[in-house]
DNA sequence: TATCTGACGATAG
DNA sequence: CCTATCGCCAGAT
């Protein structure tokens, strides 16, 4: 049975996201990576945005940047779960 | 099936 | 530091 094929990359995406642990990010194209689709970091994006139910917060682009016009609630969360957020940036430590 | 979009990445100015 | 452009990919219409 063909259970929607789109469901491969959003499914891995999801997988990846899900594996991540309080307290822990990474950025689009390292989740793309992980989930078996290097470069596909924009689609990445597009599965977070519309996706609901994901830690979407612990995903910043890779100049450690957080999400465009969600930097408040990001930087809430992150440094909730202990994540050093100075300026609208991630730092790792 | 074709076309446009976008919570990206990197480089250039 | 910021904006602009090109290349990349999957999803939505």
């Amino acid at each position: 049975m063909d259970a929607g094929g789109e469901l491969d990359f959003s499914s891995a995406v999801v997988a990846v996201l899900k594996s991540l642990r309080p307290g822990d990010v990474i950025s689009y194209g390292e989740v793309a990576e992980e989930a078996g689709f290097p470069g596909a970091a924009r689609a990445v994006g597009g599965v977070l945005k519309r996706v609901e139910g994901l830690p979407w917060w612990r995903v910043v682009n890779a100049a450690g940047r957080l999400v465009p016009g969600h930097e408040v609630k990001q930087a809430e969360m992150l440094s909730a779960e202990g994540v050093l957020v100075q300026n609208g940036k991630v730092v790792r430590r």
